[in-house]
RNA sequence: GGCGACGUAGCCAAGUGGUAAGGCAAGGGUCUGCAAAACCCCCAUUCGCGGGUUCAAUUCCCGCCGUCGCCUCCA
């Protein structure tokens, strides 16, 4: 029972087949930088971050390209608007979003192309296109010719009729087609141009992808992915002029991610800008993000607002919870521990079925949190550290698939360790002589540096918050 | 108007042709100097509504209602 991925193309379930065995090539369409992102940004670097740590997971080696499209509309007029360079502009957001991928626990894409460096290719591309008599120029401006491209609308499901029926009338008039878009845009008096065949000009939005493909992974790739917000024009588009000028099928399978709904009245815009990813992680944990994005299955629409956070921050410190360590007293108990490595072996491969099945997430979770519950009835009946451990040893290793960093906190104290252990001593023996005040100061100013103390049957037990 | 999703307990959310994972919250209990955590019990005879297929549907089909996304440059 292997993996099985949805794609868009087929929107069913397909067994998942690399073109290279034991090797993932997966491009996934990153943001424009024209202005900060938001959390729609970060679920979906969460959600392919997770396939890709899920496919790393089962073997496989990924290459992961991501891409910033930094020439662009949005980009220029943004730029104009406050006077600055565009490209200056772009680079800018691209290092706070470079900055926010490493708050998110994201690992890096393997590379980073951007559109201003890929001209050349783009170039390339166009004109092979033309001289296949997909693409025509007029003044300066290179169109694709959808009309010759029989499988158009292949991805999104439409059908060119219906799509000419619904535009306007302010469609350019120097097009053949309502339906064909720009693959090159004469430049216009400030905006960033390179030289081309039609004169200088700059790359439309859709082709940059297609070239950057071609030019970090060649004709074809396992793994297209991005918001589904994506699929058309931007990916439909992206189809026909790669798989025109290729006769390939360009992607194996097309994946993409739903939308974040902030809808819910609780989060509007008077509960303040939470949406910016900045805001978000002054506040917030980057696990309590990641727990509620992967609590809920990567196509379907996400629900944001305080009281999932709230629910995610909780769930969150429940699995933290269960890595708190054995009873300092441990009893012997062959057979729990037998139990204990069972449940063990149950949510691995709970885990691995649901994350089998499309990526399965929620599920996934749901095995991760029956191992939870294992650990702590193991903890409370007294097994040893040894078998506790290594349950716990397991719940690091599942959750880390999914980018969790559950240990961060313990890691972090961990020099400290010592001390703690030495005021627990001391504590104790305050608690022996029933010196409260004194006992419930230390309790207290450990809290304040984020270290929790369990009063248990057995002894105290601490735990990094 | 066209294309496509979704509607499961107070909230979030999986799932299956044979009667509903998990998390959060609420309630009861155990433990405890107190607290926190943990553990145990409890929490949807029911899966938007109405039909149909079937021995059996929340799961398949049809209709309706509701919410949402895309329809030329938004992850």
């Amino acid at each position: 029972m292997g993996l099985k991925i949805y794609s868009t193309l087929t929107r069913s379930k397909e067994p998942f087949e690399t073109i290279e065995s034991g090797k993932v090539r997966m491009y996934v369409c990153g943001p424009t930088v024209y202005d900060k992102a938001h959390m729609g940004h970060a679920m979906s670097s969460v959600v392919f971050d997770v396939i890709r740590r899920y496919l790393e997971f089962s073997g496989y080696q990924v290459t992961h390209a991501m891409n910033y499209t930094d020439v662009d509309d949005k980009v220029i007029e943004r730029a104009n608007e406050i006077g600055v360079d565009p490209i200056a502009l772009a680079e800018k957001y691209i290092h706070e979003y470079d900055r926010h991928l490493r708050d998110l626990n994201v690992m890096p894409p393997s590379v980073k192309p951007r559109a201003s460096e890929e001209i050349d290719q783009i170039v390339q591309m166009v004109q092979a296109l033309e001289e296949k008599g997909y693409a025509y120029e007029v003044e300066g401006n290179v169109y694709f010719r959808v009309a010759k491209d029989e499988n158009y609308g292949k991805l999104s499901g439409r059908r060119l009729e219906d799509m000419r029926a619904g535009f306007r009338i302010d469609v350019d008039e120097r097009k053949e087609d309502p339906a064909d878009f720009a693959l090159w845009k004469a430049a216009k008096p400030g905006e960033p141009a390179w030289e081309s065949p039609w004169g200088k000009g700059r790359p439309g939005w859709h082709i940059e992808c297609s070239a950057m493909n071609m030019h970090y992974f060649g004709d074809q790739i396992d793994i297209h992915g991005g918001g589904n917000d994506l699929v058309f024009p931007h990916h439909e588009n992206e189809i026909a002029q790669t798989e025109c000028l290729t006769g390939k099928e360009f992607s194996r399978y097309w994946v993409h991610n739903g939308m974040m709904r902030l809808a819910g009245a609780d989060m509007s815009k008077s509960t303040g800008n939470v949406f910016d990813i900045d805001v978000f992680l002054q506040d917030h944990d980057a696990d309590v993000f990641r727990l509620l994005v992967l609590n809920s299955h990567y196509r379907n629409p996400l629900t944001f607002n305080e009281d999932v956070i709230q629910q995610a921050t909780r769930a969150v410190e429940r699995l933290r919870g269960a890595l708190r360590p054995a009873s300092p007293t441990p009893g012997k108990h062959d057979e729990a521990e037998t139990e204990l490595v069972a449940h063990v072996e149950n949510g691995r491969k709970g885990f691995r079925e649901s994350m089998d099945d499309d990526f399965n997430t929620p599920g996934a979770l749901g095995s991760i949190f029956e191992l939870v519950r294992a650990i702590n009835q193991a903890r409370d009946l007294g097994v040893s550290e040894v078998a506790l451990s290594a349950a716990q040893d397991a719940l690091l290793e599942l959750t880390s698939v999914l980018g969790l960093r559950l240990a961060e906190m313990r890691d972090r104290v961990g020099d400290a360790a010592p001390f703690i252990e030495l005021l627990i001593d001391l504590r104790t023996e305050l608690r022996e002589q029933k010196n409260w005040e004194l006992a419930d100061n230390i309790r207290q100013s450990l809290a304040d540096l984020g270290v929790l103390l369990d009063d248990g049957k057995e002894g105290t037990t601490w735990r990094a918050q």
